[in-house]
DNA sequence: ATAGCCATGACCGATTCGGTCACGGTTATT
DNA sequence: AATAACCGTGACCGAATCGGTCATGGCTAT
């Protein structure tokens, strides 16, 4: 009957249609019919697992935020792990990438949504993002500068001198973004294949943007 | 009465318009409403301008490729610059955010309607591609693995040895659309700090791509 | 035999779709 | 001043689609 009572596999599929049709088209314009296909089940069995649209809608929501904090924050916490923003770059990859082998369209989704110029959508997403995922940073660590992700790894450690971190936590946002959207329109995707692929961007990543002072020998033309 | 005749200004509100609305929601669910309202018309008179919906994706598709190809076309081919790929890079990104700045949508769009479901869009995008869009390349010049956009530049010169051309060609597109994308959202765009801001994420990616000087004529090592 | 569960296609009223049209205001010509 | 030509609009059309419901029929366990 509920959504929650279904086996894994079926919760799945019905999330990845959602996330799929509504960070394509939108809240508004994402119709329940092209989800219930998406999903493979029935438009009939859909409404009664999920109620109506605007469940659906938040239930996939919470879970795409919930997912996404979560990836990050364990892959920033590890406790004893090295402090470097590079270090900490593989670990997060590590996390975002099964979580994109799980749920594909979920960063999508999420991005989609925080622009959804739909009236419910803005209401609904900035309620829950006010009252609900807010408590995580007390207001305290926000004033004070401090941000429980970034507050234990050294930014410029092993970054290069003529680089602010700044800019290259975006380039390494641009990359990992436009690896995995490049993904998103295959029609299936091979779990090594992708792993090799984001790891080798990375270690270009960390190539162009580490500092001379770590490893200066030039490493001569790779495979690709 | 026709599109043709009206003056520019009306023609790029519509154009923008559409653009920006068959970007976001795709052929089918783009409605004509939507994007009578975007350009500030009515619908009715929307009509009489292009006749129906899919003669106005079919006007945008063209003008976008054409216009997309034609900038490329003129950074690519200007006689007498210098044959680097950062030169390249420059003369392109000029190009490039002129374009934008006309027509903010049109990257989006064209990236969109190649990944269309909607049948019509694959019928009609893929005629246009193959029968329309070719010639500008013979089949003789593509089966000889001489291709006039890249054939003038050298893609090994200045850059550093341990990155390949195909990957910095790669990590180039992916900052210009983050950064494009980026400002696609927002409510206006200042054409200036627009101009400044991608210059200097041009110069960060020559400080990060760029290598010592060597002569380089490999010209065995084709393609990007 | 039957009671309970579950998935489905047909169906509901309401809305929205692409597209048309009669009408009113504005301008140019006579 | 009269009129013809033009142009933009709101109301409107039948058809399609929307979110959501429900009677029905197959399946399973008693």
């Amino acid at each position: 009957m509920t959504f929650e009572k279904l086996e894994k596999e079926k919760q799945n599929k019905i999330i990845n249609a959602a996330c799929e049709i509504f960070a394509k088209h939108g809240y508004k314009k994402a119709s329940m019919k092209d989800i219930a296909e998406a999903a493979g089940i029935s438009k009939s069995v859909l409404f009664k697992y999920v109620s109506n649209k605007e469940n659906l809608y938040m239930k996939i929501f919470r879970l795409a935020s919930d997912s996404i904090i979560e990836a990050d924050e364990i892959s920033y916490a590890e406790e004893g792990s090295d402090s470097d923003m590079f270090s900490l770059m593989r670990r997060n990859a590590k996390t975002r990438l099964s979580l994109f082998k799980e749920y594909p369209w979920i960063y999508k989704f999420s991005y989609t949504a925080a622009f959804d110029n739909d009236c419910f959508v803005k209401e609904h997403v900035r309620m829950e993002l006010e009252n609900y995922r807010k408590p995580r940073f007390n207001t305290s660590e926000i004033k004070s500068g401090h941000n429980p992700i970034t507050d234990g790894i050294d930014v410029y450690k092993g970054l290069r001198a003529d680089i602010s971190p700044t800019i290259a936590k975006q380039l390494i946002l641009w990359v990992s973004q436009g690896y995995l959207e490049e993904k998103l329109f295959k029609d299936e995707i091979d779990p090594d294949e992708l792993e090799k692929g984001f790891e080798s961007w990375i270690d270009i990543l960390e190539i162009l943007l580490k500092g001379s002072n770590r490893s200066c020998d030039c490493k001569e033309q790779k495979g690709w």
